[in-house]
RNA sequence: GCCGAAGUGGCGGAAUGGCAGACGCGACGGUCUCAAACACCGUUGAGGGCAACCUCGUAUGGGUUCGACUCCCAUCUUCGGCACCA
């Protein structure tokens, strides 16, 4: 790859009447499109999949979704990423950096009903404008293996492993309420506002309805998803997956209903508790309003409350009844039950703290020990009784408080034979005594559910799914995929799913018997389409399959994935359960989808909310682009802040990465220029000759370099920008003297180049093929050269200051020969007058020499 | 409410048990200019002092340590997620 035919020449720098040199000038927009346009013609990021001389890197950014225009958030997330990508390649790997779109999804769909279009185009415009604004990031993305999941090349492949996940058991069809609106269908949780949960279209009153829908089975990989061995993610979302997945361990227990008046009594009402330990304290038992078993257990006259509670709870949000804070609601429904353990009779109530999908939807209470059990006791005058108690507390005796938590010595009371075990030994002997007449079992829980995938709605995968009278759930043969979702749809601007009322869609031959059959009108959540999105970047014309399984054994896992930590237990998660469910399915060979996660924080509006076109907040990279250029946007995005830290918008301060590229321009085409306002221009600092010039300016040169490097590997991209200038205001100040343009400067300026060429490619790219032009070599890119080697011995120092303390605050610092000792620096410690006169005569109490000598501090007793 | 994270100059931030405020923005002063812009050099946490220097200071209150922005406990505030936004 080498070429001289554009190459800028050099400069020539020209003296104008007033002694200035006149250079010129920084332009990035002069530079930036033509690098881009070589770049694009060379093929400089096209990723030869098939090459394996030089070790693979598979760097991923979670793909975008086609909202509109790219803001400044997309290339916080794209800049640092694709400046990691060109770092690695300088270190010899083969780098894939691939780029798509999350094409499906409820925005493109809200478009259309609202502006009479159609979701595709509106989509297809929106991928357009962004592909052309990635482009003037100068990002190194592998644009030929670009994936659009609302391609049919794409949804085909849901629908396909949708397929083998039901014949293996992991797809399953059930029951379960949706938000409903009479005119509008069924509602995202955005689209119900208000505390009376109305439709954000139409304003009608949000109901609950049930309705068939698909589930995928992620409880059953629960257990392989709580281990993390083999993977490198940040602590906080690995917490994070573990307290959603939530798992419990505890038993279930059998109590019957009594019988009373009206009642017969008999039915099974079975429990999951954490606390077996706990069950002589179970003083009443509350169902969820859901409950199968309310219904029949209600007594007449308790109906009408009962009723009332039922739907009152049914409008209430999960968040809201979960809420500790709320005041315990409920009501008695007249029955009681059996405690197994002791044959007492306790009241039966309902209550929306307790919700149908966790355990068995039915917990016995036992408020001394657990807190909102507690707080329910309190609210209804239930009884209260300790059976858990810590040593040196009484058996009996009010409590102020539930005591949950476990103490050293802790044993059981007013729990018959149980009493004086610990609470874990009782526990599992109660368990152990029931379980003799199979009224419990031992038995782990967990918080997360199955997956919910139905969506009613049109931009999505259909689901592969075809209803006959005769023949009930028939799957499409995989010779019959895809199932394409209609083109012609009219939203009559109206929020629910046009795919129920398209006769054509709709009709169609049982794949079984030929009967007349229907076609499943749900489509898949958007989250299955990301589930497995870059095992296709490797393929994304493949007909055969969803993956090429030989390129997925070479490519994947991914070695490096960077997104929001707002999908720390979402999309994180159920791609790890895809990835799972693939390897099981044999269509893949790894348990892992992501070595290494790295969460990047959320570039907000200036106002501190989320970027959104409908809060008028959102910052166009554009403009910035048109102003400065595409370098200074990037360098300063990396500069801003940490990484992973994000925060409010605000471009305060751009021109600071500005300026520093506009000196590392100056510095680079005339090393020799003096500018007015600087007294020691053109001379080597006081008591400098050029040697030790030329070794400073080395030194500083390679610490930079190391450094840069430690930076680079940790992702600490703001405080790498800083060494950077701090590197060209060390070249600053020897501009124009003695040692401008010696080996030495040419040596810095080269190392300057290539540590910023991956965060500024255009620039270094510029300078590099000018001082080519100017040594009389051919060019070749920058973005070809290997990353330099740190010369330790050029780094090494002499002298260095010793800061001393005394009891703790600084009063003096030494400077010291490097290779000092111990004793010698103690030594000199105490002879500095400074410290003399802090001491006022007193003896050191103890001398600490911190860090191998990086400080000194000297500890006297206070008088 | 529950789970996770973060609070440091006028502003973005640096320092992860050892010199608080690197680097940059802004502001102020200067050089250059007829002038302005650009560029370049310098000053810039607060209070006190002529000065050398001293005191205070990392959301708040307590603790551990020779030493705490950093570790522990409690509190306050802000942000992300809570299963149909992506």
């Amino acid at each position: 790859m080498t070429d001289t035919a554009d190459t800028a020449k050099i400069v020539e720098t020209a003296e104008s009447g007033d002694g200035r040199t006149r250079v010129e000038r920084y332009d990035p927009t002069a530079v930036e499109p033509r690098w881009q346009a070589r770049w694009a013609e060379l093929g400089l990021h096209d990723t030869d999949l098939a090459d394996t001389s030089r070790p693979k890197y598979y760097m991923l950014t979670m793909y975008p979704y086609p909202s509109g225009d790219l803001h400044i958030g997309h290339w916080y997330i794209v800049t640092p990423s694709d400046a990691l990508a060109r770092y690695r390649r300088m270190h010899g790997f083969n780098v894939f950096f691939p780029i798509g779109f999350d094409a499906f999804g409820l925005p493109a769909e809200n478009a259309a009903i609202r502006e009479g279009g159609h979701p595709f185009t509106w989509t297809m415009q929106n991928m357009e404008n962004m592909r052309r604004q990635f482009r003037t990031m100068g990002a190194t993305f592998s644009w030929k293996h670009e994936v659009v999941t609302a391609d049919p090349s794409y949804y085909r492949w849901n629908q396909w492993m949708f397929l083998r996940f039901l014949e293996k058991g992991l797809a399953y069809r059930k029951k379960s309420p949706v938000d409903w609106c009479p005119n509008d269908g069924t509602l995202a949780r955005e689209q119900v506002e208000g505390a009376d949960r109305h439709c954000w279209r139409c304003g009608a009153p949000v109901e609950k309805r049930d309705l068939d829908q698909w589930y995928l089975r992620t409880t059953a990989y629960a257990d392989e998803l709580l281990d993390f061995r083999g993977i490198d993610w940040p602590e906080p979302i690995r917490i994070q997956q573990t307290n959603w997945i939530g798992r419990s361990e505890g038993a279930e227990i059998d109590f019957e209903t009594a019988r009373s008046d009206g009642h017969r009594g008999g039915e099974t009402l079975r429990v999951f508790t954490t606390r077996p330990d706990t069950l002589f304290g179970a003083t009443f038992m509350v169902l969820a309003p859901e409950h199968p078993l309310v219904e029949t257990l209600t007594a007449p006259e308790m109906r009408a409350e009962v009723e009332a509670y039922v739907a009152q709870a049914k409008r209430r949000t999960e968040i809201d009844r979960l809420s500790t804070d709320r005041e315990k609601t409920g009501v008695a429904i007249g029955a009681s039950a059996i405690n197994p353990i002791n044959d007492e009779q306790i009241p039966i109530y309902i209550a929306d703290y307790v919700l149908s999908g966790y355990g068995t939807g039915a917990i016995m209470a036992v408020p001394a020990h657990d807190e909102r059990d507690f707080a329910f006791a309190q609210q209804f005058g239930l009884p209260i009784r300790r059976v858990v108690a810590a040593p040196g507390t009484a058996a009996d005796g009010p409590m102020a408080d539930a005591y949950v938590a476990h103490t050293e010595g802790e044993r059981l009371v007013n729990s018959g034979p149980f009493d004086g075990m610990s609470a874990d030994d009782g526990g599992k002997a109660i368990v152990a005594k029931l379980a003799e007449t199979g009224k419990a079992e031992p038995k782990v829980t967990y918080r997360l559910r199955d997956w919910l995938i139905s969506r009613q709605r049109y931009w999505g995968t259909p689901i592969p799914i075809i209803y006959c009278e005769t023949d009930g759930i028939v799957p499409v043969p995989d010779a019959d995929l895809p199932v394409r979702l209609p083109e012609n749809v009219d939203y009559k601007g109206r929020g629910d799913n046009p795919l129920t009322l398209d006769e054509a869609f709709l009709r169609v031959d049982c794949p079984r018997c030929g009967g007349p059959a229907r076609r499943e009108t749900d489509t898949m959540d958007t989250f299955v389409d990301s589930s497995w999105y870059w095992f296709r970047y490797l393929s994304p014309d493949d007909d055969e399959g969803p993956v090429d399984r030989a390129m997925a054994d070479a490519w994947t896992p991914v070695d490096q994935y960077t997104g929001g930590a707002e999908h720390a237990v979402m999309h994180l998660l159920y791609s790890r359960f895809w990835t799972k469910a693939m390897r099981d399915c044999g269509l893949v060979g790894q348990d892992e989808p992501f070595l290494r996660l790295f969460n990047q924080g959320q570039i907000l509006g200036a106002d501190g909310e989320r970027m959104s076109k409908s809060r008028g907040n959102v910052q166009d990279p554009d403009e910035l682009v048109a102003r400065y250029g595409a370098d200074t946007v990037r360098l300063y995005l990396m500069f801003m802040g940490p990484w992973d830290q994000g925060g409010p918008w605000s471009p305060t301060g751009i021109g600071g990465p500005h300026h520093f590229l506009s000196r590392v321009w100056t510095l680079t085409i005339d090393p020799h220029g003096r500018e007015p306002g600087d007294p020691d221009a053109g001379n080597l600092p006081a008591g400098e000759d050029v040697a030790a010039a030329e070794a400073r300016l080395r030194s500083a040169a390679h610490r930079t370099l190391r450094d840069v490097t430690a930076d680079y590997e940790a992702y600490h991209f703001n405080t790498m920008v800083a060494k950077l200038m701090e590197l060209s205001n060390v070249l600053f100040r020897y501009r124009g003297t003695p040692i401008a343009g010696g080996a030495a400067w040419d040596e810095a300026i080269r190392l300057l180049l290539l540590m910023l060429a991956p965060a500024a490619p255009h620039i270094t790219e510029e300078l590099w093929s000018r001082r080519a032009a100017e040594a009389g070599r051919e060019w070749s890119s920058i973005h070809t050269e290997s990353w330099p080697e740190v010369d330790v011995a050029a780094t090494a120092e002499s002298t260095r200051e010793v800061p001393v303390q005394v009891n703790g605050k600084l009063r003096d610092k030494l400077t010291v020969a490097a290779a000092i000792s111990g004793p010698e620096l103690e030594a000199a410690a105490l002879a500095s007058p400074k410290v003399t006169a802090f001491l006022a005569g007193r003896q050191p109490d103890k001398i600490i020499v911190a860090g191998g000598g990086k400080l000194i501090n000297i500890v006297v007793r206070e008088v």
